[in-house]
DNA sequence: GGATTCATGTAAGAGGTTACATGATTAT
DNA sequence: ATAATCATGTAACCTCTTACATGAATCC
């Protein structure tokens, strides 16, 4: 599984508590994620198949009464391993906080898990280390471009440490004392 | 040509000062442009192929002593006309900001154009309207999740207009007192 | 009678990445 | 000798998007 496809972890998310068919992932993620995470009707029914062939999902067929037979998948024990792992875990590159780390987020709201909030922590010194590099890396750099460059990326993750701080982290909090 | 492919744009503006061959288009983009952008090399000869192919570049082979022969390409006057209005135009999301804008204000200093200055006070205004949308939508919004996802939109934005202001303007004024 | 919901997929095409293929010259 | 530079491309593979295909049931 490449590991920079977020969106299959997404899905293995939606099963975390009960298995579904194709199209009830679908209403979740429509109702649940929507304004963040799109995934098109076909995609991710090549996404599950691929996530199978995979061994992180597994399905059966169920028929039923005046409805289309349905195909519902269920997390393997190494899928639920795959998404906890992926959900724990800071993002390492500032581009994939927007996707990545709000819909871990979501996941830790969501299933009122615990960790959310070392997850945010750890988020933080991850960033803090990102940052620590590009400022030694603008002290040297001579050209006004590359300076330009390096100043909106530094902005950016002082964005992103602030609202860590300031919303994501109590966002958290709330999250655990709902448990 | 599809309007979201920049890289065709940034290849269209090397060549906007003088016809260049392959390899050295590869040169120019590392040594300029090689921190925020990246073109692989059998991707360039793909794009610059299928920019011929759509008229807005066209070529020519010469033949070297003690070299391989190269093809060197020119812009046509709707490959010109199409970087222009792609380089004085503010990029309509947020996303699209660190790659493209980026890549627009590096043209207008390498070339020393006119209009940088407007193109950024066109930028801030397009960034200001998404801002006023998304706080409408933020005030209806009673979820938890989704005001979380529009507080760090909302602290993207307004780092963005920082950096306009305070950055990339007076960027802009420097790169207009060379000419 | 027509739109929406339920339910699952295949096919074609666009775009990108990595690997492969070639071969001379020049600098160390 | 061998590594880097100059110079151009093809082929295979992966991913995503859009269009196509089917068909019953239920709501308005």
């Amino acid at each position: 599984m490449k590991t920079n496809i977020s969106t299959e972890f997404v899905l293995l998310g939606a099963l975390l508590q009960r298995p579904k068919h194709g199209y009830e992932i679908l209403q979740f993620l429509e109702s649940a994620l929507g304004s963040t995470w799109q995934v098109s009707t076909s995609q991710l029914y090549v996404l599950v198949k691929r996530l199978e062939r995979e061994g992180l999902l597994e399905s059966t067929m169920e028929s039923q009464d005046n409805r289309p037979s349905k195909r519902v998948f269920s997390l393997t024990p190494a899928g639920r391993k795959t998404f906890l792992e992926w959900v724990h875990s800071p993002t390492e590159h500032v581009r994939e906080l927007r996707v990545e780390l709000l819909a871990k987020l979501f996941f830790f709201r969501h299933f009122a898990m615990k960790g959310g909030t070392e997850l945010v922590d750890a988020q933080i010194k991850t960033l803090k280390e990102i940052r620590q590099g590009l400022l030694k890396k603008k002290d040297k750099e001579q050209d006004g471009f590359e300076r330009l460059v390096f100043g909106i990326k530094a902005m950016t993750i002082d964005t992103w440490l602030q609202w860590l701080r300031q919303e994501a982290k109590p966002f958290m909090r709330k999250v655990h004392s709902n448990e």
